[in-house]
DNA sequence: CTTGTATTCAACTAAGTGGTTGAGTAGACT
DNA sequence: AGTCTACTCAACCACTTAGTTGAATACAAG
């Protein structure tokens, strides 16, 4: 039922949520590598790999290149930024246990005051 | 074709995925809501929302509490902090713009110099 | 005890995902 | 030209996901 495309943040997001797409994010960081090197370490088909890439292209977390037959994939992590920032509004309610908790009290507090 | 069920991380990532679900975690920084709260701005059934309320709780996101017919969401981000962390490692390749292909640079570098 | 309110459950649907296989394309090497 | 290597495409399959509708549950309040 999903009608319009997703938006950056979502496919962000989306792309990082498989194991396999994070393990190849990993292994681009020590550099340019191409389908076949990506998928040395997984139990699956050079297809199935190309297909992550293709989803991690999607994201913009990934670059292909061309190189004669290889097509190297860069890591391109800008999207991680957007990301990065969206989590870190909620860092408070990690660091501080009951933060979320503590927010609702004083907002309650507010409430009680004004009526 | 997904045995295995999915990895924490994967869980959280999975979760924040869904605009709808990342507008029910930010309503919840203001504090605990009710479902019908939750769905006041959104265009779908208490049922979808409901089931999105699923998904954030079996990813920790979201812990469920009772209050008379009311089951009040309550957020707790500590899921965030291992998704802020892994991304954190991707840091210096979005602060500075061409950091992967500098480190590639530089192993190719080593690597010769190896030979 | 019935009714109203808040929410979930079950069954269903349409579309998306992660994988496969087999055929096709692009460039390199004789 | 023909073949090898590296990859992508298309079709397919099983499973998941995001939504729906309608019935069921849980508590509150007459």
């Amino acid at each position: 039922m999903r009608t319009a495309p997703l938006d950056p943040l979502s496919r962000t997001f989306a792309a990082l949520a498989d194991p396999t797409r994070r393990g190849i994010l990993a292994r681009l960081t020590q550099g340019p590598a191409n389908v076949g090197d990506l998928a040395e370490p997984y139990d699956m088909t050079f297809a199935a790999v190309s297909k992550h890439l293709r989803v991690l292209q999607d994201a913009g977390l990934v670059t292909r290149g061309r190189d004669a037959q290889y097509r190297p994939a860069l890591l391109d992590a800008a999207p991680m930024k957007a990301a990065s920032a969206w989590i870190d509004d909620y860092r408070r309610f990690w660091e501080h246990s009951f933060a979320a908790l503590d927010a609702y009290l004083t907002t309650t507090q507010n409430k009680e005051q004004e009526s």
